[in-house]
DNA sequence: GGCCGCGATTGATCCAGATCAATCGCGGCC
DNA sequence: GGCCGCGATTGATCTGGATCAATCGCGGCC
C-alpha cells in the first residue's frame, strides 16, 4: 500500500526498535484497545519485537509451531494454504490487521504468511501474552475480538462464492480493500496494490486473465480508477451501490 | 446428522434443562476443557439455557446485537450471509462446535444462524462468559482457542477456491465433514446430511445440479458410498488420498 | 537515454459448469 | 397401502470464464 502508518507511528527520531505500544497511533485498532493506560507500558515486555520483512520474504511456514501473532504495521502480507500440490492465497493481511491467529487452535500455523512489499510488524509473543493476559483480563478480552475481527474479514471474501460474476467478485475485493485501509486510518485516494494479479487470482479462484478484464471494467465505473496496481477511490458509496446491483444480478 | 451426542450426553433420566458442564460428554471439546473441575461448576451460571430448535427455525438473526454464542451439542446449523438480495450459506455448524463467534467483534451478529434439523445447543451468556473468564483466564483462553478453531473451520472449505473441479470441492467438503464429526466423537459410518443439495451448493458456489451430478461420481469412490442425504464412509483415508489426487490435476 | 524482463493486458478458442426442463423416488399423510 | 409433494436426479443446451497465445508497457538497470 502506498501509504502506510508507519511514518506516523514511529514519531520521528526513534528506531524501529524503541517504538513503544503507548506512542504507537494503530493502538486504538490493536492490542492496548480498551486496556488501561498504566497497563499497556506491560505489553511492551510481550510486544518485543519490531520485525521487518523485505518483499517475498516468508514470515511463518505452514506446520511451524505458534509461537507468536503478528500485528502488520505498514506493507501487506499474503497467507497461503497448500491443497496437496497446489498453494492458494486464502488471505492478506493489511495495516492494523492481526496475522497468525489460526494457530490458536491446534499450536501449529495452518497457512504461510508472506510479505507482499516491504513491511513492518509488531511480533507479539504468544505465551507471556497469554500469561499478561492472564493477569490483565481486558487483554484477553481484546484478543478475542481482534481474532473475531481478523478472522471475519479473512473469511468474508473468500466467501463471496462464485455464482456471482467475476466482475462483482472483484469489486468485492476492492471495497473490502478500501474499507479496511480506511479502518486503519489510510487514505484510499490512491492505493498501490502490494498484490499482483495472480495472487488476487488466487484469492478469488479466477484465472488471472479474468481478473484482468474484470479490473479493466471496474475502473471504467464512477468513483473508481484502476490502472494496473494503482487503484482510486473516489467514491466508495457509489462502488458499493454498484456492488448490491451486482449482487442482484 | 443421524448420530448425535445428545443420547450421550445426557445420561438417562436428566432433562434437557437439568444437563451440566460436568457431565456433558462434550467437555473436552467445548469451554469445559482445560478448565479446573471445580470452576467447571461455575460454567453452569453462565450456560443457562438448553436450547432446541425445530428444523428451519432461525437462532439468530444478522444484525442482532451479541448476547450469546452457542455451542451444538446435537443437530446442525447453517449460517447465512446476505450480498444485496443474495443469500449464501457461509458456515455449517456440527456437534461440539462453537457458533456466533463472528458477532465478538462489533458486537453484532453478522449471519443469520438457521437449524437444519432438531437441534439442541448450549446457549453461553455472552456478558456473564466474559466476566467469569475475567476471574478464570483458562476460560478465556479457552474461548480463544475455540474462536480460533471455529473460525478455521467455517473458512477453510469455502476457501477451497474454485478453479478447483467441482468434484473435488464436494469431496473436499465430504472428507471435511467426516472429519469434524469424528472430533466430536461421532461415528461417520452412516450419517445423515443436515443440508439440502441446495445449502451445499450455496456454500460450494455451485449449482444445485451440479453438486448432484458430483455427489453421485464421488459415491462411486472407494470408501464412500452416497444416496441422497445418505453417506456412508467406509476408508475416510482412501477419500483423502482421492482429494489430494483431484487437487493435482 | 536505451535495453530488458516480468507482470499486465488483450485476443481467440474451448469447455466445465450454469441454466432450463423433465422425471424420479423417498417420506409423510390420509 | 396408496397418494402427494418436494427435493434429488438426469438430460440437453448454452455461456462465462479458463486456457492458450501474443503483445504491451512500466520499472529497473546499465
Amino acid at each position: 500500500m502506498i501509504r502506510t502508518s508507519a511514518s506516523r507511528a514511529g514519531g520521528g527520531a526513534q528506531g524501529p526498535g524503541v517504538l513503544r505500544c503507548r506512542r504507537c497511533c494503530l493502538g486504538p485498532l490493536c492490542l492496548p484497545a480498551g486496556v488501561q493506560p498504566a497497563e499497556v507500558a506491560l505489553l511492551d515486555g510481550v510486544v518485543d519485537t519490531r520485525r521487518e520483512l523485505a518483499e517475498g520474504e516468508v514470515l511463518v511456514e505452514e506446520g511451524a509451531p505458534l509461537r507468536a501473532l503478528w500485528v502488520v504495521r505498514s506493507g501487506s502480507l499474503k497467507a497461503e494454504a497448500r491443497w496437496g500440490p497446489r498453494v492458494q492465497v486464502v488471505a492478506f493481511h493489511l495495516p492494523g490487521e492481526l496475522a497468525g491467529w489460526d494457530a490458536v487452535a491446534g499450536g501449529r500455523h495452518r497457512t504461510t504468511i508472506r510479505a507482499l512489499e516491504p513491511s513492518t510488524l509488531c511480533m507479539v509473543r504468544y505465551q507471556r501474552l497469554m500469561g499478561l493476559g492472564d493477569r490483565i483480563p481486558r487483554l484477553h478480552r481484546r484478543l478475542l475480538s481482534m481474532l473475531s475481527g481478523a478472522a471475519h474479514r479473512d473469511w468474508v471474501v473468500s466467501a463471496v462464492g462464485p455464482g456471482v460474476q467475476a466482475e462483482a467478485r472483484v469489486l468485492a475485493f476492492l471495497v473490502n480493500l478500501a474499507e479496511r485501509l480506511q479502518a486503519a486510518g489510510l487514505s484510499t485516494d490512491e492505493v498501490r496494490l502490494g498484490m499482483s494479479r495472480d495472487d488476487i487470482a488466487s484469492y478469488l479462484g479466477l484465472a488471472p486473465e479474468t481478473v484482468s478484464r474484470a479490473m479493466v471494467r471496474v475502473g471504467r465505473l464512477d468513483g473508481l480508477e484502476v490502472r494496473r496496481r494503482r487503484v482510486r477511490f473516489h467514491d466508495l458509496e457509489a462502488l458499493r451501490a454498484a456492488l448490491r446491483a451486482a449482487a442482484a444480478s
